[in-house]
DNA sequence: ACCTGAACACCGTTCAAGT
DNA sequence: ACCTGAACACCGTTCAAGT
């Protein structure tokens, strides 16, 4: 009845109808749980409605792994915001905190993007996350530092705060890494500070 | 015709074959194109003569994900029996070296194993490729550090080389990983001695 | 341009019935 | 005890047809 409440996907606002109410059935249920005919019918509209404005399910995968990195970023920046102190250490550390963080609250939008499987991080080497990481792990090195040598540094912290929020997303691993990750976080990071020569 | 070439179901190896079959139909095609009716059709039989042996399609995964898991630690295994070193630090990023060996081998099993959602690792830490870590993380540390140390070491250790096969895994990593895995996991096990107090 | 209806070739799972 | 046949409620995707 109202004009506001029953938008007329016929005006061009199907496609991001979808996109949000796909990122929320997966919330739910999980992202493999995510069927273009359950959100048709969740969005009143025939399930052929959505091959107008997505090639294929995978097309729609992608595009939610895109919004889920960008959150992710978003994210990292929060968590660097909040980190009060100064010292490239505890920012670096606060950085992982916050993917870890991210990783636990938002299990969905983690899978979507790292799905053992997809290659959804087409450009994630230009990806903002990896450069907030970039960024953290070259404040530790000294002045004049190796580009290569920081890079190989960054790459380092990535799969080891990955590595980190992957066996925790296992029920078997969970609380072992939780109860720890903190403390591991600062450690690496110290030691990361420790391992360029004074 | 020939009795051996035509196994008889009937008396117990169906449950066999599926399961040897499902890793092979796995290995092709990435273990979520892996149906129950596709594996049925493969091996002659109906779609429900599968579930007199599998509760639900996931308790096959499941048993899939224990052979996988059991099939790792012989990997690891022979990663160590290969290193000749004694230096507990080579015989560690040795470990390293096989674990992403396995990831790159069996992309499938990896990820069976460890796809982000399935609780399959219910008892992982009694696992043999943990125990295998522990060992060697183990055998960094002086004599008298205490055990929660180890092990909280031996879980960052898995934390790192778990990063690094899962950054690996993705397309767009791929490449960065790999061409620095053996330098990064032989700068991981010094570091990680080297941060035991002298 | 955007959507519907109906169809095709698949799924996982259940259950009566066969041997 | 082990398997088949047939059914149920789903899938993703395509394509002619409607407005």
């Amino acid at each position: 009845m109202n004009r506001a409440e029953r938008p007329t996907y016929h005006h061009g606002n199907l496609r991001a109808a979808a996109l949000e109410r796909a990122a929320q059935l997966a919330a739910n249920g999980g992202s493999g749980a995510l069927s273009l005919r359950a959100l048709a019918r969740e969005l009143g509209v025939s399930p052929a409605a959505l091959y107008r404005h997505f090639a294929h399910k995978d097309a729609l995968l992608d595009e939610l792994a895109g919004r889920a990195l960008a959150a992710l970023e978003v994210a990292l920046r929060e968590a660097l915001d909040r980190e009060a102190s100064a010292d490239p250490a505890a920012r670096l550390a606060a950085l992982g905190r916050g993917y870890l963080a991210f990783a636990r609250a938002h299990p969905d939008a983690f899978r979507i993007v790292f799905e053992l499987r997809r290659n959804a991080l087409a450009d994630a080497q230009q990806a903002e996350p990896y450069t907030l990481l970039l960024r953290a792990v070259g404040a530790l090195a000294p002045p004049g530092a190796e580009d290569a040598r920081v890079q190989r540094a960054a790459l380092a912290a990535w799969a080891f705060v990955h590595g980190l929020a992957a066996l925790e997303s296992q029920q078997a691993w969970r609380g072992a890494i939780a109860s720890v990750a903190d403390d591991l976080l600062r450690d690496y990071a110290i030691a990361l500070r420790g391992s360029y020569p004074a």
